[in-house]
RNA sequence: GGCGGCGUAGCCAAGAGGCUAAGGCAGUGGUCUGCAAAACCAUUAUUCAUCGGUUCGAUUCCGAUCGCCGCCUCCA
């Protein structure tokens, strides 16, 4: 319930404080697009209040790019929204500490492989500290939970879905008839060996997939490997997320998310194993964002047109404008990055950022404006009800730029009262519980940047426009910009650190 | 070849069978201002890739065409 700081006798009376019982529960449902029924469906959890949700994690052999980020952004939107409806989120996100690309990574880096993903790793978390992504409950790593691989091959070979062939254990694809439900892949029609050097393998048929990785020479001397009944091994991307998952989180989980990319075979394959098994669905709902291109094309370390994080802060642009670039296109729709974009992102939130600031350095002494709480409680409303049909975070943008529009003139004039001003901020509050763009804390004044500010206004007064000027200046070394204003000076730092 | 997706103003981006096709950025005009910077206000698509069809009515549904993107069991 909206808490109004008049008392609420003159909008309770509106239509917007009195809808139908029913329309307003089922406006409160929240929508989701699941890849498995290429349908928004109501999002409902498997136990009341409660979320299970797994992320596939990143794999710790390369600094993470845009694509990366944006994938973690939605899921982040995604548990941020969750939660925003009072659900308490079981999130898990692992990390693919063991594979191909990590133990050639490692080779050649001339680093043992633990050292070397550990980097990765660490470096990734700052990246998503950096990004305002909220921590989630576990991070699960490969080579932490491998006997549960292995376990779970002797148990696929048991019930018939798995096969042995020289020291590798392959997944039967044959035996698994849902096989390709996800993607909507049709497996007689694939083109095979499209991206795959078959001469490598030794499957009994091509589409099968690896579960168990005999181990290389290399691997061996390196001590890359782990003892079963089959000989030294290794496991396979598919098995380790599988296992990850089911460990954590059950045999059904609610959410599993991750970007299109995974969609196939890394998700179907993961079905496969796990569905195998337990004869339950892995998730209830499937949930995958789109790609980040570069002048139209996917962008990847492979394609030569890798954009990572550390490089654009490297630039100067904040965790907070990135968060905000990649965060404003729907999840679903790719999205193609440009200097130009992440450019209009900034202007954009600091045209916020401005509003909140002079928001915060409001004079006190304003009168209450008749619609003011009118249009924050509507503004408040369009943009759950956005989030709530599949997370439109654009649709629930333009409820707040237009409620600026119809609130900055009557901000420009000081005509908003202190419970105004707060209420805007506390609704601001929690649409950032979201969004987390936002910077909604108040203006402290440093004593010193305060006494500069003053004295700039004496010299202002007194028309000393030198004095006026050298205050100005003094404030701009300490990285404060004052803007005049018609309610007097606003001031806010040059570059907000976040 | 198979599967999936996209094409809305200069750029970005929502939308949905019929109410003025949200909003952002840039542009233009104005207000404010000692200067400066910023900000605020106003304004910018007879039209939604093209061509057909369904319909009283489609940009929204169906079909075709053109263009673009992703995936097709290396790895992630």
């Amino acid at each position: 319930m909206v808490i109004l700081p008049d008392g609420g006798e003159r909008y309770l009376s509106t239509p917007l404080f009195t809808p139908p019982k029913k329309t307003e529960e089922k406006k409160k449902q929240l929508w989701l697009f699941n890849t498995r029924s290429k349908k928004k469906e109501v999002f409902t959890p498997q136990k009341e209040g409660q979320v299970t949700f797994y992320s596939c994690g990143p794999t710790a052999f390369e600094v993470a790019n845009l694509a990366l980020c944006r994938r973690f952004i939605v899921s982040d939107l995604i548990t941020r929204t969750l939660e925003a409806k009072g659900l308490a989120v079981d999130a898990y996100m692992n990390f693919t500490d063991l594979d191909d690309n990590t133990i050639a990574g490692a080779e050649k880096a001339g680093k043992p492989l633990r050292e070397y993903t550990e980097g990765f790793i660490a470096g990734f978390m700052e990246d998503m500290e950096t990004l305002g992504v909220k921590r989630a409950k576990g991070y699960p790593k490969a080579s932490e939970n491998v006997q549960a691989m292995i376990g779970i091959a002797r148990e696929l070979m048991d019930k018939g879905y798995a096969y042995e062939k020289h020291g590798s254990i392959y997944f039967d694809i044959s035996k698994f008839k849902k096989y390709g439900r996800l993607s909507g892949i049709d497996l007689s029609k694939i083109q095979l060996g499209k991206t795959v050097d078959l001469d490598d393998y030794e499957k009994d048929n091509p589409r099968d997939f690896t579960l168990l990785k005999r181990s290389t020479l290399g691997e061996l001397k390196k001590g890359i490997f782990f003892e079963s009944e089959w000989g030294n091994v290794r496991p396979s991307w598919h098995v380790e997320c599988s296992a990850m998952a089911t460990r954590n989180l059950g045999p059904t989980m609610d959410i599993h998310t991750a970007s299109r990319n995974l969609l196939f075979p890394h998700h179907e394959n993961e079905i496969a194993i796990a569905e195998a098994l337990t004869g339950k669905p892995l998730a209830n709902y499937w949930l995958h964002s789109e790609l980040v291109l570069v002048d139209g094309k996917n962008m990847s370390s492979d394609a030569g047109n890798n954009v990572t994080l550390k490089e654009l802060l490297r630039r100067g642009y904040t965790g907070r404008e990135v968060r905000f670039m990649l965060l404003s296109v729907h999840y679903r729709k790719p999205l193609d990055f440009s200097y130009r974009r992440l450019d209009t992102a900034r202007t954009a939130l600091r045209r916020l950022d401005e509003f909140t600031c002079k928001l915060n350095c409001l004079p006190p002494g304003g009168r209450p404006h008749p619609e003011v709480t009118a249009f924050v409680t509507a503004m408040e409303e369009q943009f759950f009800a956005a989030m709530d049909d599949d997370l439109n975070v654009s649709k629930g943008m333009g409820a707040i730029y237009n409620f600026l529009r119809k609130v900055y003139p009557v901000l420009q004039v000081n005509n908003l009262d202190r419970d105004q001003r707060s209420y805007i901020l506390e609704t601001l509050g929690r649409m950032n519980t979201i969004l987390n763009i936002f910077h909604l804390q108040g203006c402290p004044l440093a004593p010193d940047v305060n006494a500069l500010i003053q004295r700039r206004e004496q010299a202002r007064l007194a028309k000393d426009w030198q004095a006026a000027d050298e205050a100005r200046a003094e404030l701009a070394r300490k990285g404060i910009v004052v803007i005049d204003t018609v309610n007097g000076p606003v001031w806010k730092r040059v570059r907000d650190a976040e």
